[in-house]
DNA sequence: CGAGGTGTTGAGATTTGTCAACCTACGTGG
DNA sequence: CCACGTAGGTTGACAAATCTCAACACCTCG
């Protein structure tokens, strides 16, 4: 499963450890960076390179060429992208691996606030007032298309295009914020679950990969700290709809078996009761 | 309370409805409009003025002296402002009265996601699409200043001031919502609504008003859809928060009479632990 | 004065959290 | 190569929080 979202990665990549221009936000011994001009080639063959905010530019701004993707940075597991209070100098593309962002509470509680797949954007939210509002960790071997802010929102008054795809990927984010305040204020356990799988099978598929089987990079602990549960719970959570006959588990790997019935899982009783009396 | 809020109201304002362009969105019997033509001095004298980003550019911009907000409208308390799903044409600033947004699920399950109060925006979230993802409905009687979301979108390709004014805000509204995710997934009952409490007269002073004395616009049953309660679980909260000596409460006023108290209740037993700790 | 909307409180049911035991997979070091 | 330790995961039993249902109080409005 990793491997396979890690196909983009050239084998070697992360031995390649030449810096480019701007300090590194948390230089560590496991960081490197793929300078920009090695990157060229690199973004026309990336998947992501049509909806790339960083790569799709590099023609349609007047940068004589050069792409608003400043390099590539690779983060091994459990490495911190960024932090909340840090100063947002850069703007991330996930290019390959997967991603969590937290909230800490000044008294040590942890809210998972998404999961970022390739393709998604991160640090969005330090965007407007250049300080970042979350923690950004890396929950898998990962790696990063770097943009810097300044160079964004420049472009972001140079280019139609760009505004509109940016204003898009903020309005996303916020919509998605409110779904998940929707499963956290409006559902039990299981349907949390339940709705969870939906939503990292229908993000996944829609990124090429598998609907239906999914790798689990997260472990039972942040599912809940992104769901408002304990790891039990969700243990007990993805058991039951075992027991249903709706998922497979493996260990981190999780097979879709009934579609549907997940669906209607995460609805509860009041979509099933409406199912039967429509029907 | 409510007299207080909506101070900026000239008296009869609800009894003028001269149309101007624009088609209403939901047009009612209760809802009335002033033309732009009489908001020139209005706006000027709108408390909100200088933080309002569609007042604030009416000089800044090439529009010849013309305000980005076209029109003022007047809600009734409970009065749809537009439903989800709609399209997305106006944006709108509320300039008195409180409101509520919602997502609604299939199943009929109702998630409020924030509460707006004046100077705040509405159908932010419409902006990217040009489909509004939230129902936003007056909770009191209330006016909004009517921005035509084309006009926002071209004049954000023209004002770097108001680029970062809009991101501004894209960005803040995104911190607020990671803040009730943390209030909903990491908090008890009473935490919650402490927090809310808190949340409430934070907003409420940065607008001027008063910090200790807040008027809750909404019922138990909308808070408790705000933060993922039962109203009776709100009343309860309340009840114990008086208990303590941190609130005092009548109907729907409510004064803090222990701000630190209040602050700590909502980090709970963790912080209270901390402290004495510390101490 | 009555009706309906809103808010409070109590009692019992249900869900979820908490604590504990145990299991498996994996990596490490002898 | 195997023993061991550790991290992650599952399950059970009980405690605690919240929901649900019900009764009642209060206020507003017609």
């Amino acid at each position: 499963m990793v491997s396979l979202l890690l196909q983009d990665r050239a084998p070697g990549d992360s031995t390649a450890s030449c810096d480019v221009v701007g300090a590194p936000e948390v230089p560590t011994a496991t960081t490197s960076r793929t300078p920009a001009t090695a990157l060229g080639s690199r973004c026309a063959d990336c998947r992501f390179h049509a909806a790339c905010i960083g790569c799709a530019f590099r023609t349609a701004l007047g940068f004589g060429g050069e792409p608003l993707v400043g390099y590539r940075r690779h983060l091994a597991a459990n490495e911190v992208l960024f932090h909340a209070g840090a100063r947002c100098t850069l703007i991330h593309v996930v290019q390959a691996g997967f991603f969590k962002t937290v909230v800490l509470s000044d008294d040590g509680a942890e809210q998972i606030t998404g999961f970022q797949m390739p393709g998604d954007l991160l640090g969005l939210d330090g965007l407007g007032t250049g300080v970042h509002a979350v923690d950004a960790i890396a929950i898998t071997e990962a790696s990063v298309c770097v943009v810097s802010r300044a160079r964004l929102l420049q472009a972001n008054g140079e280019s139609e295009e760009l505004r509109q795809r940016l204003l898009a990927a903020l309005c996303d984010e916020i919509r998605s914020d409110h779904g998940t305040m929707l499963l956290l204020g409006c559902r039990s356990a299981e349907e949390r679950v339940a709705g969870f799988l939906i939503d990292l099978s229908e993000r996944l598929a829609g990124r090429g990969y598998s609907a239906c089987d999914l790798g689990l990079w997260m472990t039972r602990e942040e599912i809940g700290a992104f769901l408002g549960l304990e790891l039990e719970t969700v243990s007990r959570a993805l058991s039951s709809l075992i027991r249903h006959g709706l998922i497979e588990v493996h260990r981190r790997a999780i097979r879709i078996t009934d579609m549907r019935g997940l669906r209607e899982a995460v609805a509860g009783h009041a979509a099933h009761a409406r199912h039967q009396r429509d029907a």
